[in-house]
DNA sequence: ACAATAGTGTCTTTAAGACATTATTCA
DNA sequence: TGAATAATGTCTTAAAGACACTATTGT
């Protein structure tokens, strides 16, 4: 490494957020619009610079920015890359610490003209090389969706196995069969039953057990649906 | 995010390789004393600050760092993580986006009282916060490696099918059936064989094929040895 | 012939996939 | 009773693990 004096110039320092959820069964991610340059008015990934005098590191600063731009705390986020490069931001060197955040539906805020939820088939234009980081997002949700407990994340405190199951296929894009589904959740003591809870359905059939996650390994070996 | 004008303090922006081989049959990384403070003297991780003025991104500097430290290119290198925060370098606020670099053991200079490979077990007092960088890099490689080609990436360009397996094995910590190992490395059509090439063990011994990497996936949903 | 290393065959166990069946509710 | 949803059982197939066996070399 070098010598002392650096602080003439470095590069600028951001942290972003790929914040996902479900809705409808489908896949949605949280966009804002800027309302400043550069790109003012086109949609970009929540996110902020850091703040030296006030975050503890870069995982302080993107709860920071969660806290402020989705209003809630709590869930899941992880670290996903870091993006860098002299052209990604015009104003000048700079480098993102991009996260991924999966939040349950109900906890995120009502969508308005500013901030929204979009479909992951249907993204605006994005700023910045914010289209990278989503991709990188979704590729780590979807890869590690198989063999972990992420995709339970996105669902509230208490679920039915036929809404666990929904959050799987909705992430892995595929169908499960439910028996083996199951088997593999017993077997894997992913969840433990809520005593005496159960959730009728709309229009008649049978009550639903509900169930909670249980304090496993938030990874395990095997999978819970097809191929990586 | 905020106004334009933001060049007065950003963090210190570094990069850090976690650059590991294989030697002996052992996972080595390697280490330089540093000539200069902070940390003079103590073993650190090659790395060093990016340069805006050359650098295209931080992988552009990481390449930068391990062409003038460790003197090749072409080997596997992959983004871990960026560590930051306001302590971990005593110069000020500053942010590392660490590597992980996977050499064979040829390709590395050799050792000097500056520069030299620690086995894993037994490292030394190391700079900054490098225990927990190279704690990711050895923990990226134990968990991917089960299910990818890094192991192989560990090795020369051909290689019997023992030297794959104990690539394996000692990635992993764990040994492996060689009959298992075989067929599913032949089921993923991982490698290729090298026509008429062939190598006699030293002390006598049926001769082994020489076998290069196919250009298959690199990671692949199946395993090749035992649980995350 | 025998030690040493490379490579194959086969049997058992375990997990995965497919799909039929039973269970409980509402209208 | 029938539609709707939840939950279980069972048969088949595929992968993993264990281990015995054959093959080819040097001394």
């Amino acid at each position: 490494m070098a010598e002392t004096d650096t602080s003439f110039s470095n590069p600028i320092a951001t942290v972003d957020a790929v914040i996902m959820t479900l809705e409808q069964g489908r896949l949605r991610v949280l966009l804002h619009r800027r309302p400043n340059a550069p790109f003012a008015g086109a949609w970009a990934l929540p996110g902020g610079f850091i703040r030296e005098a006030e975050d503890a590191d870069a995982e302080a600063a993107i709860a920071r920015v969660l806290r402020d731009k989705a209003g809630a705390s709590g869930f899941w986020v992880e670290q996903l890359a870091t993006f860098s490069g002299p052209v990604r931001d015009p104003r000048g060197w700079s480098l993102s610490v991009a996260f991924m955040a999966l939040v349950p539906r109900g906890q995120l805020p009502a969508a308005t003209e500013e901030l929204r939820l979009f479909d992951l088939d249907a993204l605006p234009p994005l700023a910045f090389d914010h289209d990278r980081i989503v991709a990188a997002g979704v590729s780590r949700l979807r890869g590690k969706g198989a063999y972990s407990t992420l995709p339970a994340t996105l669902l509230g405190d208490t679920f039915t196995l036929r809404e666990l199951q929904d959050a799987y296929e909705s992430v892995l894009g595929q169908t499960l069969d439910p028996s083996s589904f199951r088997r593999k959740v017993a077997e894997l003591r992913l969840i433990e039953e809520v005593p005496g809870a159960e959730r009728r359905p709309a229009s008649g059939g049978r009550p639903s057990k509900l169930f909670r996650l249980a304090e496993s390994p938030h990874t395990f070996d095997r999978t819970l649906g097809g191929a990586v």
